[in-house]
RNA sequence: GUGGCCGUAGUUCAAUGGUAGAGCGCCAGAUUGUGGUUCUGGUUGUUGCGGGUUCGAGUCCCGUCGGUCACCCCA
């Protein structure tokens, strides 16, 4: 608006609104309550990385273009986080003797990327990171697969809302070696790949030229899905029950540099939308950023607020599920009603007690009509109205939706309402 | 970084180049200890910002900022 024009917050940031801080709140408390589900150890890092930590080395493709970098005050060259990768393979790095492999880690945080905001994508994300540490077996990789299945799952998607689609870079590697195109190319080829499926095949066919490896052969080569590549993860998941929700599909490399083995992107089945979870296998990053002090196999994924909750909205199922949360998660839950302005001492006295008994109790700060406050109460979603007056130490209850009403003496209220599953479903 | 569309009250939107409006919301009332409905009254704008054309610009033109979508790219 016109006279806060230069307050507004910055291109692709957000202001979160209570109404949705909400929304994230559901979110985060699902990432949370499903990865500690599967055992997963909750982590951070900080938010502000020497820009070397995202090298090309480690990082490399477009997300050094996009970093939001400057020099700080003590003339260090620093960058706002884009991703949490790197910081978490140097923390595991520096500390991987103290803990039993494997190492199951998470972490919910926020991340920078200087681009041009679009559908699904802005300036400053959440994201969701789930990695395993130390563990390079098909059982680690599909127990990554698993749990970022079972997250969107935990939402209210189905198997026929969203896919899992596997692939593995080795595979790529061995078609190379193959087709005798030289390894130190292999980089170079797969961010091809990557492209393939949004570019025309002429286009394509030209740049696979360089290679020495023509379209119809990398064509045949992702029909194979993998030939039986996949075979134990594959297996692992099936007895999870959660096979349908994978494809093979070698289509998928993934654009970041460090990727080793494994790699994986999640998609709506109706494909409105970006990938909404993506990962894969890093084995030698936390080496390369040790020094070669440390070398544990990992593999990890990332799963971004922006995408998944256009996801959620576009889902009945999801929506449905999403809003009943949002329904019983209030704001205030006993309103109390200050009908005798002598009492309201006392009332404070029994607000704070609600309080301490965990009980969200609020009320009006000054003197009002008794229909006021019970509108008050009505409009922040109270289930219950506690009225304070001449009866005191007898108060009168109310649930607003039935409109019903009980007295209860004042020092029994806290217990009665703590127990009350209207009040707290 | 390139391009399309958009920018009017807190919000959703309206206004053949001629006095800026409506719904919702918000506030106050309908004989003072009981709410969601209803009724009555009230509230708000340098039309994102800056220039230009014109007797006159919310409307046309240019710039700029912001939003949105696509390209680039996708970690």
């Amino acid at each position: 608006m016109p006279r806060l024009t230069k307050m507004q917050s910055l291109p692709g940031f957000r202001d979160i609104y209570p109404e949705d801080f909400q929304i994230r709140r559901y979110l985060l408390d699902t990432w949370r309550r499903v990865a500690r589900s599967y055992g997963f150890r909750e982590y951070d890092a900080p938010t502000l990385e020497s820009s070397a930590i995202y090298e090309k080395k480690n990082s490399g493709g477009e997300i050094l273009s996009q970093l939001y970098r400057f020099t700080d005050r003590g003339d260090r060259d620093v960058s706002l986080r884009p991703e949490m990768t790197p910081s978490l393979a140097r923390m595991v790095a520096a500390s991987s003797n103290r803990y039993r492999k494997p190492i199951k880690w998470f972490s919910i945080a926020n991340f920078f990327r200087y681009e041009r905001q679009q559908k699904g994508r802005l300036r400053e994300f959440l994201q969701l990171n789930c990695d395993i540490f130390g563990d390079s077996s098909p059982a680690a990789d599909a127990e990554l697969l698993a749990l970022t299945i079972d997250i969107l799952r935990a939402f209210g998607l189905g198997k026929d809302d969203f896919v899992l689609r596997l692939s593995d870079r080795n595979a790529w590697l061995l078609f190379l070696e193959q087709n005798n195109c030289p390894p130190e190319l292999a980089g170079d080829f797969l961010s091809v790949v990557d492209k393939m499926e949004r570019e025309k095949p002429e286009e394509t066919e030209e740049k696979l030229r360089p290679f020495g490896v023509d379209l119809s052969a990398v064509q045949k080569f992702i029909a194979t899905d993998g030939d039986g590549a996949f075979a134990p993860i594959l297996d692992d998941l099936a007895a999870r029950g959660l096979r349908d929700f994978v494809g093979p599909d070698l289509g998928i490399v993934r654009g970041l540099a460090y990727y080793t083995g494994v790699v994986f992107e999640v998609f709506d089945r109706k494909r409105q939308f970006r990938a909404v979870a993506g990962g894969g296998r890093y084995d030698h990053l936390v080496k390369s950023l040790s020094d070669g002090n440390s070398d544990l196999p990992a593999i990890g994924m990332g799963m971004g607020d922006v995408v998944l909750t256009h996801f959620l909205q576009s889902s009945p199922t999801a929506s449905e599920k999403m809003q009943s949360a949002l329904a019983s998660d209030r704001d205030c839950e006993v309103f109390v009603v200050v009908a005798d302005e002598t009492k309201r001492p006392d009332a404070l006295g029994l607000i704070t007690r609600l309080r301490e008994n965990g009980i969200r109790a609020d009320f009006s700060f000054g003197p009002a009509k008794v229909g006021k406050q019970f509108g008050s109460a009505e409009s922040l979603g109270a289930t219950h109205a506690v009225v304070v007056g001449s009866e005191w130490p007898e108060v009168r209850v109310k649930t607003l939706a039935s409109r019903e009403e009980i007295a209860v003496q004042q020092d029994a209220l806290a217990d009665l309402l703590k127990n009350d599953h209207s009040v707290r479903p």
